[in-house]
This record gives structure tokens, sequence and C-alpha cells, in this order.
DNA sequence: CGATTGTGGTTACATTTGTTCACTGACTCC
DNA sequence: GGAGTCAGTGAACAAATGTAACCACAATCG
């Protein structure tokens, strides 16, 4: 089997993907600045030098992750700013949706909340980059509601921070709850709901 | 010279200081899970074994490193709730007593930043405490403010926590300007004033 | 098909790490 | 002032790290 071109890269991103997802691993429990490249190798499964194949070093695998992790982030703001009438609608939805990312990718989010002021400076700057174009995106949409109307460029901008600093904040709360029974969940939820709603109250009086 | 009651503790304290500061000086370009124990000895400028006599791990100066750096933090908020009037005077006032700490202490702001959702668990755990603590605090303060009538428990605690998140948040923006020469410190503080201003607005308008 | 490319494995090495043990000598306390 | 306490030193250890050089062998391409 297999002499369709192509065979050898496949395989190749496969290893490649193992040593992300080993790496993905560890990091549950410390941070990418003590992470050590046999460490990954052993977690995934083959030899220390094969890493060199792939990364220049951790730092490398690092900002690789950050694609990944900030990738999946992505629909996730689309999403969110969904066409809904409703204010309070709306919010529900979005606490809604990032409960449901946590609990789909909670490794992901621990590595963006982790590593967004971590001690890798690299990572740190493909971090403050990603987001930032999130930002955009968000301030972009803002600019198209109605209640925008008047609104100068730097007083959307600074809403679309806002949010993204709120998403951020709610999802690692969320983390921070992992297995507790339902009630911190709800606790966590409703305070993300009333902290995105007291934003929109400001939002809706912000030119009086 | 010296038999004087005392010179032995501290003798002992000078050191551990000695210790503290050289971690914290190393963990302005890591984190705190990749500190090592040797690591800092060497750059405090004392024997390996000697770190044993002050702490028991490197997590262990870690937590210590949360009580120092937060408590730097604590007369800073309560200067922040100073009796102003002027809605915007006071969030001037605010801005500005952030800016200073940051210049102050960059080091111990980069620090609970960092480990805050860093990889070792107690400091997590020492930090959250602390951040707790404080934004009870500050919760306290907002029920003595007459604008604070009708608010609920939960909600009182909502905005303490959102005001707290937002000192951060703002820290580590001014963080992120270290030497820019004026500009950019200026952008930061303008955005940092209009979102405490938007969070004011919708504290004013919350009961509507 | 034969030649080449390149992923992954093996072995090896110099460094660095955390921790131990026994020690020294200045401060403490009676 | 003499006995005891204890912060800091020094040497030693096994274990783990990043990196290099060389090898094996399957996929690729002419």
């Amino acid at each position: 089997m297999g002499h369709t071109p192509g065979v050898r890269q496949a395989q190749k991103q496969k290893t490649r993907q193992a040593l992300l997802d080993a790496a993905l691993g560890l990091l549950e429990e410390q941070s990418l600045s003590s992470l050590g490249l046999r460490e990954v190798t052993r977690a995934a499964g083959v030899a220390p030098t094969a890493f060199y194949r792939h990364f220049r070093s951790t730092e490398d695998l690092g900002v690789a992750l950050v694609e990944e992790a900030l990738g999946s982030l992505h629909s996730m703001i689309r999403t969110t700013m969904s066409p809904v009438e409703d204010d309070d609608e709306r919010i529900a939805r979005a606490v809604e949706l990032i409960a449901g990312h946590v609990a789909a990718h909670p490794a992901h989010v621990r590595f963006v909340a982790r590593e967004r002021h971590g001690g890798v400076q690299p990572v740190r700057e493909a971090i403050r980059e990603q987001l930032a174009r999130f930002a955009e995106e968000v301030k972009a949409e803002l600019a198209t509601d109605a209640s925008a109307a008047g609104w100068s460029d730097a007083d959307l901008r600074m809403l679309a921070g806002l949010y993204v600093d709120q998403m951020l904040i709610t999802a690692s709360l969320f983390l921070e709850t992992p297995a507790a029974p339902r009630e911190e969940h709800r606790r966590a939820a409703a305070t993300a709901t009333r902290q995105l709603r007291l934003i929109g109250v400001g939002r809706r009086h912000w030119l009086d």
C-alpha cells in the first residue's frame, strides 16, 4: 500500500502532530519555558533527535501551538457575533459558547491563558498578534451594529479590546471549574453574564 | 560589633531577601516552573545548599513572592478608592496610580501577571486567594458608595471582580510599554481610561 | 529500475540539575 | 564565659538535559 505521492509528508505531519499533542498535554501542569525537548519526544513516542526535523526548539513548538490554539478560537468569535436581536439572548449565547469551547478544548485555552503573559517572548508576541487580529474583527463587527452610530474609532477599538479580554477572563474562569458538579459552573456563568450585561449597559449609554 | 540580640535573624532575612530579589530578577525572562534552585543561589551569591535554610523548593519561594508582590498592591487599592467626588477625576487618578505602581515595581507586577495562570498550582492558588481578598475589599468600598443603593450582593461582587481584573489588564498593558518614549504610554493610558469610563457608565445605569 | 532524498533511530558527550552529608564558625542564652 | 544552636560552605552523587555524528531504510523521482 502507498505509492501515492505524499505518503512521506503525511507521516511527517503525523509525528509533528504527535509532538504538538504531547507538548500540549505536558503543558497542563507546567509552563512552556520549562518544557524539555526530551520530555516531549518521550511523551510522543519518538527519538529525541527526531524533534529537530520539525521544530528548531521548544520555543518554536510553542509558536506553532499558538496557531493551533487560536485557530479554533477563530470560528468561535464569528459565531458569537451572529445576528440575534435580543441583547440578553446574545449574551447568554456567548457565555454558553465560551463554556462549550472551554469544555471542548481545555488544553488549548489553558495554553493561551498561561502563555499570554508567560516567560517566552516569541510566544507572547504570537498570542498578542493573534488576539489583536481578533479584536480587529470584533471591532469591524461592532461598527456594523446600529447602536455604534457616533462612536469614534478609538472608542470602538477600546470596546473590542474589552470584549476580547472579557472573553479570555471568562474562559479561564470556566477552566478553574473543572469537575465542579454544576453549582460552581453555574456561578461562573452567572458572573460572566452579569459582567457582559454591565458592559452592554455602558455601551448603550456611552454617548449620553 | 553586634552582640545585640537578633543579629542572626537579621542576617538570615537579609540572605532570604537576596534570594527573593535574585529570583524576581530571573523571572523577568522565564516562568517560575523553569526556575532552578541553583540558578537562584548563583544569582544571589550564596551556596546552593543555603537555599534550603529558607525555602523547601522554588515553588515555596514562589508563594513567598506572591505575598511580597501583592503586599505592595494592597496600599494601592486603598488609595484608588480615596474620596474624590468627580468620577473622571477618580478614574484619571486610578490610571495614574496604576502606571506609577508599574513603573515602581515592574518585576512584581510581571510576576503576578505571569504566574496568575502559570504552571505552578500552589502559586496560582496563592494569587487567586489574595486577589479574592482584594476584590472583597473593593466590594466593601463600593457598598459604601451612594450610587450602590439597590445593588444586590452578587452584583457588587461582580463589579468588584471586574475592577480587579481591569486593574491587572491595565497594569500588564503598561508593562508591555517599557521604554516607549511617551506616545505608546499615552495610548495605553487613554485606552485604560476609556475602559474604566465605560464600566462607570454601565454602573450608573445598571438599575435602569 | 537505480539513485537520491530525508524521516526517524542509535550512541555518545559535556553540562546542569536537585539533594545528601559532614563541616565550620559566629551568634545566642544561661 | 562556656555550651549549644544554626546559617552558610564544600564536595560528592545520580539523574536528566540539549546537541552532535553516524546509520537505516522506505518513499520519491529520473
